[in-house]
DNA sequence: TGACATTGTCGAAGCGTTTCGACAAAACTG
DNA sequence: CAGTTTTGTCGAAACGCTTCGACAATGTCA
């Protein structure tokens, strides 16, 4: 292995004129400068990382804390996670995976033993106890999702309640009246998944405020249940105009492919509305108009937060994205 | 932050004598271990991983290189880096993410920096540029896949060219004489991913010993390309009895689909055979008889062998796991 | 009982960096 | 031109850990 010693010896100067030439943290001449940089390239000097983490350097590596379940999506998760690896390199750092059964107890450990300089959390929770962790740990940290009273920590997230405002106020504009909404898996509801709390919560305030009614069916993972959460709203609820996909793609694709099999058109025996969708709604066999989940700003806004925490740029600011709606026909009018 | 020296200090001992508690490396007085123990947990000591690696020790980092294509399954991807990770954890590791775009000088950045204990390399390309980098690096590693000529460095694959023989031998068996092929994406074959090749080879190999025709399909990534390949199978080769899946799920489904659509019925119509399989093929919706990637194990097994390669245990021993076949009754007999 | 192993503990060196304080030499002041 | 500031460089300490060699204290054997 070639030290910052060797570089030191061969460019004939000492150590510190290596590292502050490397750091610029105080002014080198020239040529001095010069030689070193040859002498480094020449030898191909790569400076050890513990030795930098011992003497108090950044470390250039944050942990991503991703909680994947049973009922999870597995394209959405990647995508979370790719975005924050993209986000993170364009910072200089690498990321350490914390996977599902150990997104806890990983930050505790890589946390405490000095390794990362600050930790990217996803699929929040509402009071998530990374939250906590964080802070007895003293660990920079950033969330994707809202963690509870965390005035502490930043977080970026869309603004699931404005989306389902919005979701409720354009199809309320439209003249519909009795709307379904398609659901993630119910277990998303059961362990508090915060945006899940937050959508239901503001579409059933708007709902009721425009005198709209709202029918949930909860779709799971398993084959059918797009189909059957459809066949459902479509056969139980009179006068149902128009339904809201709150879920994964699979469902959204078996449920278009149902209605095609009933012969249903869409607009115009049914309207379809994607709310924060994972997926690419351009796509689909019928393309929805919608809302998208602006998944790689919210990764890339969440690293940036850590690295400002990290370096200790003072007021975490958390930010809620606006719901960004894009028309693609899917919604009729009914006046 | 709580150091080795506060713990010799708190315990009344000296600093080697928390260290040899802590390794085992030296016989200690069975109270004093139990005092040390005890402080340890009183203080939380965690000991720093950037001293123990200046001092030598292993970082228990290992990085995944995880190249991730545009026309790659993201499930199937997941899957493998989670089991991936899951399997480290076992041995007490973390993985660095190494994601597309940096999946080589990713490698070289952690890898000179002295980061990482290892290296595990998933989407092997024949003559695969890694295998010369971790050489020149001298960094212990493994692949998932067969990287060229590389003796030194082990590997684990399914052992694609007897799943093609079995597969072939399966169908031949059972008076099969027409076989269509749904292959991956045509992006596999252009980047050389080693297993299409060995898959192909061997299945052409054996399909013309046997007489057999095969007929060829590539399926992308965009909608309808499934449906699209079954079609013009079915359309287009006279006496097709049977249709190998070699792809991803999605287009295996929209095959099924199509079938169903088209009225014919599995296997009485045609028979279907996935080979490979990265899903469940249990699930689907016409179950198929065929060969899984053992996707666990083959990560379990690249895991082991980097932390072989990591304790120094000479013989990097690489393994092609046999394909295991299970039968779904989704091949009729044509004799 | 004296010679010799074994056991438990300690002090100190070393791993590769950063950074502080020191200090010549050079460059500005008035 | 003496006095001050700036510039470029160096030596040494510090970071937290492992490990080697040393050495009492204790146990074992003939």
């Amino acid at each position: 292995m070639v030290t910052i010693k060797d570089v030191a010896r061969e460019a004939g100067v000492s150590i510190s004129t290596v590292s502050y030439a490397l750091s610029g943290k105080r002014s080198i001449g020239e040529k001095t400068r010069q030689r070193i940089a040859e002498v480094i390239t020449e030898l191909d000097y790569n400076p050890h990382l513990g030795a930098k983490m011992l003497a108090g350097e950044r470390t250039h590596l944050i942990a991503l804390s991703a909680p994947l379940h049973e009922d999870g999506h597995l394209p959405t998760h990647m995508r979370f996670v790719t975005e924050v690896i993209r986000a993170a390199r364009r910072h200089d750092y690498d990321v350490v995976m914390l996977a599902t059964d150990d997104e806890v107890r990983g930050i505790r450990r890589v946390g405490s033993s000095s390794i990362i300089d600050g930790v990217v959390s996803m699929g929040v929770t509402t009071d998530d106890e990374r939250l906590s962790l964080l802070r007895e740990l003293k660990l920079p940290g950033s969330f994707i999702g809202i963690p509870g009273e965390s005035a502490d920590f930043p977080y970026v997230d869309l603004d699931f309640a404005a989306a389902a405002r919005q979701t409720v106020q354009r199809l309320a504009d439209q003249g519909h009246r009795s709307i379904g909404l398609i659901g993630h898996p119910f277990g998303y509801v059961h362990r508090h998944s915060g945006f899940i709390e937050r959508f239901d919560h503001a579409l059933r305030a708007a709902a009721s405020n425009q005198g709209i009614r709202i029918d949930v069916r909860w779709a799971g993972l398993d084959r059918g249940a797009g189909k059957q959460a459809i066949d459902e709203l479509i056969d139980n609820i009179p006068d149902l105009t128009a339904v809201i996909f709150h879920c994964n793609e699979p469902v959204v694709e078996e449920a278009e492919r149902r209605l095609v099999e009933r012969g249903l058109n869409v607009p115009e025996d049914l309207s379809l509305f994607a709310a924060a969708a994972s997926y690419d709604l351009a796509q689909l066999e019928i393309p929805l108009s919608g809302i998208a989940l602006p998944i790689e700003q919210m990764c890339a806004q969440a690293v940036d937060s850590v690295m400002q925490c990290i370096d200790q740029i003072p007021v975490p600011t958390s930010t809620l994205l606006e719901p960004q709606f894009v028309n693609r026909g899917s919604v009729a009018d009914h006046l």
